[in-house]
DNA sequence: CGAGCCTTGTAACAAATGTTACTTCGATTC
DNA sequence: GAATCGAAGTAACATTTGTTACAAGGCTCG
């Protein structure tokens, strides 16, 4: 195994813990659209984010989804935790929304270093309190936006995960995320073409501003 | 100060622990219907539930609102952690759903007992996964399920935090806790007696099964 | 008892979203 | 270039939910 390269997490930990991660983590990069995580899995890892972004996405028994939110650079996924620490299953599927660089650190050291060092302590409880602030955005969106309003936070969500103000993606992918059906995104893009939001391509969408 | 009745958490933390808490901890006694915590307060104490519940309520700009979920015995408000430790107001609105007893931490303790207690980082973590649980289910029903479904699940809800399988309760304050409107909800309930599901009354609406 | 108020029932209508069906367009492949 | 296929445009219609308006019933208090 190389040594990993720990200079983008650098400033997050003590350095005794950064010895530590050094020694027990395994970097690893994953292309742009693999799974990491699915459905029903255990997790013996947990992920720390070097560079890149994570899509969350939630599922229900008859296959609808719903995109639950984005985990960028210096968090990890509070689900993962949940998971880990429960030894409990996934209630979700995370997929790379980019081409994406992490350590994985075996889930055995998660206690011990809870005890031992007060920055990963507020590492570990960062990442709950972003966890559930965009899970109350999610939240939020669902009860008090119409689906325009949300097809809006959707496309700069992605120009801003993306750093690109031109998406590559059809209707259809977009109507799986938001949970709604082609057609009805598809009438609703128009619509904000029409008042100069967006500009349409096929396979294609630019923001403009 | 009373010496506190501590029996209820006996079996959650270890006894080092459980003396720690009968030196700091306040007791405190709160009536049904209270506001324990309203959105944008800062939050210096750690609430631990003895018994009773506590609904917590999001609300927009506009003053519309959504029931999150109800906090129950052996649990603290995921929220108040995530507003204690971020050092930062309060995104939600907590209310006694029931009398309420339970055993206030300061804040201060918390990061001390992370370090110190492996049942205080259970307690704590379990929590947080409780809250992620309950917040996946609110995005869940709110994505995938229909107003009815949504409204049956929210008496059963009801019926399981109050122990008691006849409410009293207005369609009003229902349309509230579910943002939707009294005579939507009128409708549904109607439509609910119909099918033998509860039956209604002024004020009451009590489940049949 | 009667006035006033809150709660509920109900009808008619409006808006948002979903569905079905068909067309058009563009890219790819043979 | 013709055939094919996925993506996007569009119209007509269905369903769910929200809104407005009004009536009826019950409770409280003077």
């Amino acid at each position: 195994m190389k040594t990993l390269d720990l200079s983008p997490i650098k400033s997050l930990f003590e350095s005794e813990l950064l010895l530590d991660i050094e020694k027990v983590g395994i970097h690893k990069k994953i292309p742009q659209g693999d799974l990491m995580i699915d459905l029903g899995e255990t997790v013996q890892f947990i992920p720390l984010i070097l560079e890149g972004a994570i899509k969350v996405v939630r599922e229900d028994e008859s296959g609808d989804e719903l995109l639950l939110y984005f985990v960028e650079f210096g968090n990890t996924c509070a689900m993962t935790l949940n998971c880990c620490l429960g030894h409990s299953k996934s209630e979700i599927r995370a997929l790379c929304e980019s081409d994406v660089s992490l350590i994985l650190i075996p889930v055995q050291h998660m206690d011990p270093w809870l005890s031992k060092f007060k920055s990963w302590r507020s590492f570990v409880f960062n990442s709950f309190n972003t966890r559930l602030s965009e899970m109350l955005k999610a939240v939020d969106a669902l009860t008090f936006l119409r689906l325009d309003e949300r097809l809006k936070n959707y496309l700069l969500e992605k120009t801003k995960v993306l750093k690109n103000k031109t998406i590559h993606i059809t209707h259809f992918e977009i109507a799986s995320d938001l949970n709604s059906s082609r057609v009805v995104i598809s009438r609703l893009l128009k619509q904000l073409e029409n008042e100069g939001f967006v500009v349409l391509g096929r396979n294609t969408i630019r923001l403009l501003d």
